[in-house]
RNA sequence: GGUGCCUUAGCUCAGUUGGUAGAGCAAAGGACUGAAAAUCCUUGUGUCCCCGGUUCGAUUCCAGGUGGCACCA
């Protein structure tokens, strides 16, 4: 059991909902774990389905929201099984790329599986770090991991995205982090600071003020920093989510009945 | 008012001994199977401030002007 003291911490800087938000409907995985856990998308693909099938016994129509395009596929479609790794691993691989650059991960990769070799972003570190763990701790090449089956949802999703002009978008950001700010985010990162090398707050809106407090930025700086970092993230949202065509994309001030009528359309068609 | 320096990409600035130009940042586009609010890849045409002059050719040299900065009155 984590103290919600603890929990609380991030309520700033992760942009909890509002009272108003959490008393209109019951919200589930707000504030529910540390930043001390380790917690991963499959980990959270886990939680969801669980919680959807619990759901389903009570209620005909959930509503899930979120704007990671890896956590909407971890549910809507399912991953690959893999087994859990010790992060072990996962830290050497970390140190060899610190010392011997990626380079050494690359040919480590061209040995171990070739095939994920020539498939995924060979200059991405991350990338190449996960497909190596899986292979040195299974002794089975990523690769063979990977057979897309799907996991077969009991469920239909409509999906629904909701947009903006870009400028807006982008002038929103800029003063929801201000907003962000004005609520006390530096206090919050301040309290944080025992923890600042925690994955989960390698973050936007954490790392930059975590630079402040060291003195590598202004405060001026580091909050201009959290601007675009935010931007940049809406920005690679746009492009996850643009490739999907089952998208059904609404402006953000169209009218709710709009979208409810566009969902009840959405399952006749599908039921009937 | 005088003198000097500056005026080039959205911003900060390089540069061209005269042959129409390039860095950083910003921005745009893309990738994505347990770090994802993360990570990675790609992308640089702009009246070179304006107006004359010299020249085959001027963003570059010369004269004048605009705007900015500094110093002197």
């Amino acid at each position: 059991m984590i103290p919600v003291s603890f929990i609380r911490k991030c309520a700033i800087g992760t942009a909890v909902p509002g009272q108003e938000a959490l008393a209109a409907a019951p919200h589930h995985f707000i504030q529910n774990r540390s930043v001390s856990e380790n917690y991963s998308v499959g980990d959270f693909e886990r939680d969801a389905i669980a919680k959807l099938s619990e759901l389903y016994q009570h209620y005909e129509l959930v509503v899930m929201v979120g704007g990671s395009g890896l956590f909407v596929d971890a549910v809507l479609k399912g991953f690959d099984n893999f087994p859990d790794i010790d992060t072990g691993y996962r830290e050497q691989l970390k140190e060899l790329f610190r010392n011997e650059g990626i380079g050494a991960l690359q040919n480590k990769l061209k040995e171990l599986d070739p095939e994920t070799y020539h498939r995924i972003d060979i200059a991405n570190s991350q990338r190449v770090i996960r497909a190596l763990e899986i292979c040195i701790a299974t002794g089975m090449p990523y690769s063979s991991y990977l057979t897309n089956k799907g996991s077969g949802r009991n469920f239909i999703p409509i999906k629904i995205g909701l947009t903006a002009p870009r400028e807006l978008v982008y002038s929103r950001i800029n003063q929801r982090v201000d907003e962000m700010m004005g609520l006390g985010l530096l206090e919050e990162v301040k309290s944080l600071i025992p923890y600042k090398d925690l994955n989960a707050l390698q973050t936007v809106g954490y790392k930059e003020l975590f630079l402040y407090l060291e003195g590598k930025y202004t405060l001026e700086f580091a909050v201009e920093e959290i601007k675009k970092n935010s931007r940049r993230y809406a920005k690679r949202q746009y492009t996850w989510f643009n490739k999907d065509p089952e998208i059904c994309w609404f402006d953000y001030n169209s009218n709710p009945r709009e979208v409810i009528t566009y969902a009840e359309n959405f399952m006749k068609s599908r039921l009937s």
